[in-house]
DNA sequence: GTCCGTCAAGCAGGC
DNA sequence: GCCTGCTTGACGGAC
């Protein structure tokens, strides 16, 4: 098992988001800088994790700020592509395990055809980062979106919307949320579509569709067999100041237990979703200072 | 110099 | 109808 934390590291402090207003796109060479202060970000996190065990990190969704937009001014493949290939190789060479999670906006199965478009571009971009970096067991984790008030024919557009595209799947894993899609409804959908589920534990305890935890993993666990993979799942806490659905700063040590009993001693990588990034892996027993 | 609202983008749900 | 949660940096204007 190993253990992460997405985008940015608060110790050391460094991060892999450094973005800009497009309006700041045109300038160039500073957004040839900022990609490069973000990659070395990357790397500086990588060898600082490998330092303490952690072997799994989620790469920052700004790494290229606005790279899907139409806007962009270069072919940042082009440009970037020799030093991602670096990283890359770096985090082969130290066994860190690479993920992205697109955010909110990503919707492929939108009635709006442009509002999908755009999602593919995004996805096809965090396709090409893990092609370049030659990431082979990277996975772009995503929430499936809205349900427009009907789920039935919205998993079946999110399928169809996502079959042709064969170069996104190769790396995209589906996650249950906590409103929405439970995990019964988010492995069906990537059953369709032949690709990985991810159990968010959180998301499951808010919306388990019938479902106890050990019955979801269950059923996303095998789903990984497809890529020959290592399972991935998330973890992450309420923060008791927040409506439900809010995280944490930590995780709480129960939520962790409960976690792991579920899991029964079924090998996974777990990714830590809290407020104090790398900090909350203490609940772990993992060295942080 | 610091604070604060806004910025590409969407949805769901609580008030 | 508005605000918040998903996340959490940049930046311009107010003070």
């Amino acid at each position: 098992m190993r253990l992460g934390y997405p985008a940015q590291n608060l110790t050391i402090p460094e991060t892999t988001n450094r973005t800009l207003r497009m309006k700041s796109l045109r300038d160039v060479e500073r957004l040839k800088t900022l990609i490069r202060e973000n990659i070395t970000g990357l790397k500086n996190i990588l060898g600082w994790n490998a330092e303490r065990g952690i072997g799994l990190f989620r790469i920052g969704q700004d790494l290229v700020p606005f790279a899907s937009h139409p806007a962009f001014p270069y072919d940042w493949e082009s440009e970037h592509g020799g030093e991602l290939r670096e990283a890359g190789d770096l985090a082969r060479k130290l066994g860190v395990r690479l993920s992205m999670h697109p955010g909110q906006y990503i919707q492929p199965a939108n009635p709006r055809p442009e509002v999908a478009e755009r999602g593919i571009a995004e996805l096809r971009y965090t396709a090409r980062v893990f092609d370049l970096m030659c990431a082979h067991d990277a996975a772009t984790v995503l929430h499936m979106g809205g349900a427009h008030g009907d789920k039935l024919g919205t998993a079946t557009r999110f399928v169809e919307a996502m079959r042709p595209h064969v170069d996104i799947l190769g790396y995209l894993a589906l996650e249950n949320d906590e409103r929405t899609w439970t995990a019964s409804e988010v492995v069906e959908a990537s059953r369709a579509l032949n690709i990985p589920a991810i159990i968010d534990s959180f998301h499951h305890g808010l919306n388990p569709g019938g479902l106890t935890l050990r019955e979801a993993l269950d059923l996303s666990l095998p789903t990984w067999e497809t890529r020959a993979i290592r399972p991935k799942l998330h973890i992450s806490s309420q923060d008791p100041d927040k409506r439900p659905g809010g995280h944490a700063y930590s995780v709480n040590a129960r939520d962790w237990e409960e976690l792991l009993a579920a899991l029964g001693g079924r090998d996974a990588d777990v990714m830590v979703e809290a407020k104090g990034k790398e900090q909350a892996l203490a609940v772990m027993g993992v060295r942080v200072e």
